[in-house]
DNA sequence: ATATCTTGTGTACACCATAAACAGAAAAGA
DNA sequence: TCTTTTCTGTTTATGGTGTACACAAGATAT
């Protein structure tokens, strides 16, 4: 069987999606070893997951795990479609805004119970079928809104990059505040030697006297409205816009292909895409199917 | 002389804000060494940066390097002042808008210029002082607008760390390319094995078949835009509020702490704080100077 | 019974950051 | 000028990482 190693992607896609529930009595399996790795990352964070830690957590030798794993990047791939698994999809309220919301919201928690997952990093990282359905979701949430199909991808990828680098900085300031003892604001606090420099920096020094460092905004909170807000506001520019455009012109049938309202020519054929590259899509479609 | 190791942070602040100039003729220094680590990581990343590595490229032994710099983590530092002084700050055009802006694509164009940049992670970096001048002029893009000091804060920071995951994701691609060989399009494009298993996934085959993921935004255009879009948004919203408040009420002279509006009772002496904070700030003002 | 496949083991390699003790030179003090 | 201290660079050693490779025992198929 050509059992690619760590150099085969495919080999990490099927891993990723098998059919999960054929465990063995006893010995090894991926699902065990993707089990004791997410106890493991979840204890020591990311950096204190390593294959020994990993073997000897399960009662094997290291390299056993190579068996049922290609490698460590892989174990990871495994771990964090594991993880999204864990529960239900998100059931939003009403309206995009309210839907997208509380798929950050939930990103957020996932973070909070698995800090290592903002820390996985890299592009090229194999997507499983819970972290699909879950992209998925959050697609859907933006459907209906009159974006653009490249717009709706950039707005959730938007919010998603957000959620992690959120996550990110606070997984960082949390490893430090467990590895040396000392939490993040007595360390600032006691960095005297520094701030005495900062008094020819002007507005600095304001905000600083002005309080603004002492009641910080929620960096999370205060970033999300931000980023909702700015999409919210694309959607209100493209509707009026559309509204413009169209109006006594179109309102015949939406494009066949991404639902956008079509322009409507005066005279001759009406047409039924908005746009020639969703004509040719209609068209590769016909051919595949 | 209490030079104090890795574990001295204040030994740190020191180095940063050191007077450079003082140069020996011959022999390791500090500077030459954090130049010596900015040409390695620029051409390797951070990942390829090492102490070692380094020393060589001096000509000197690895652990030489410790006469100078406190550590790996304490180099990161003074790499990260150094490559921000390499140029003057952004002049921006009128408005807070552009002016923030001009920052964004600035910290954008650096992280162009030194990938690595993005890589250096973690809270307690300790700032040096082309990193405090360019926070202070980040600051300095969205004063006067109404916004409370700590929404200014972090206003600037979302900013910050927009560009900064955004860098973040496209290193990390670049790094993939340069060791795999295979650029990210064709990797992707290989992967059908993954592609056949997301049929059943409707809004995404949806936006797939749409051309959604033939011509995709500029993840950094589309997010500056919203991310701005959305701190404009706050900005209207308050300002409206204010105007409303204070519309033939207030109008007199601005809080002397923080500019902002003062609300004036009908009766009784005239405040000159906008709030109990500003007062008890300004108070210690006074006690300190 | 023989061959093949599967699974777990042990060894080995090339890296990494940095702690500790040491050696020579330069500078400061007497 | 002689001695002592400080600075600068070197050598050696420790404990950690991912994983390539060869090997061995058991299960399964022919």
């Amino acid at each position: 069987m050509a059992r690619g190693g760590a150099e085969d992607p495919d080999h990490g896609v099927e891993l990723l999606w098998r059919e999960t529930g054929e465990e063995p009595r006893q010995g090894l399996s991926a699902g065990r070893i993707v089990r004791a790795a997410v106890e493991l990352a979840d204890a020591e964070g990311l950096e204190g997951l390593s294959m020994r830690k990993v073997a000897e957590r399960l009662g094997f030798t290291t390299m056993s795990l190579y068996r049922h794993v290609p490698g460590r990047e892989q174990l990871l791939d495994l771990m964090l479609d594991a993880v999204r698994g864990e529960r239900p999809l998100p059931t939003g309220g009403d309206g995009w805004r309210a839907r997208l919301e509380a798929c950050a919201r939930d990103g957020w928690e996932l973070r909070r119970r698995h800090p290592w997952v903002a820390e996985v990093r890299g592009s090229r990282r194999l997507p499983g079928p819970n972290a699909i359905a879950y992209y998925d979701h959050m697609l859907g949430a933006v459907a209906g809104t009159g974006l653009a199909p490249a717009q709706m991808i950039a707005a959730v990828n938007l919010v998603g990059r957000f959620v992690d680098a959120e996550a990110l900085t606070l997984v960082e300031t949390a490893r430090l505040e467990r590895s040396s003892g000392v939490s993040e604001q007595e360390w600032w606090g006691a960095r005297d030697s520094l701030y005495q420099r900062l008094d020819r920096f002007p507005t600095l020094t304001a905000l600083w006297e002005a309080g603004g460092y002492d009641r910080p905004e929620d960096s999370f909170e205060f970033g999300l409205a931000r980023v909702l807000d700015g999409i919210e506001a694309l959607i209100d520019r493209q509707r009026d816009e559309m509204g413009d455009e169209t109006s006594g012109e179109s309102s015949g049938a939406p494009c066949r292909v991404c639902g956008r309202p079509v322009d409507r020519p005066t005279s001759g054929r009406p047409r039924v895409y908005c746009s020639r590259a969703c004509q040719q899509r209609a068209y590769r479609r016909r051919q595949d199917g």
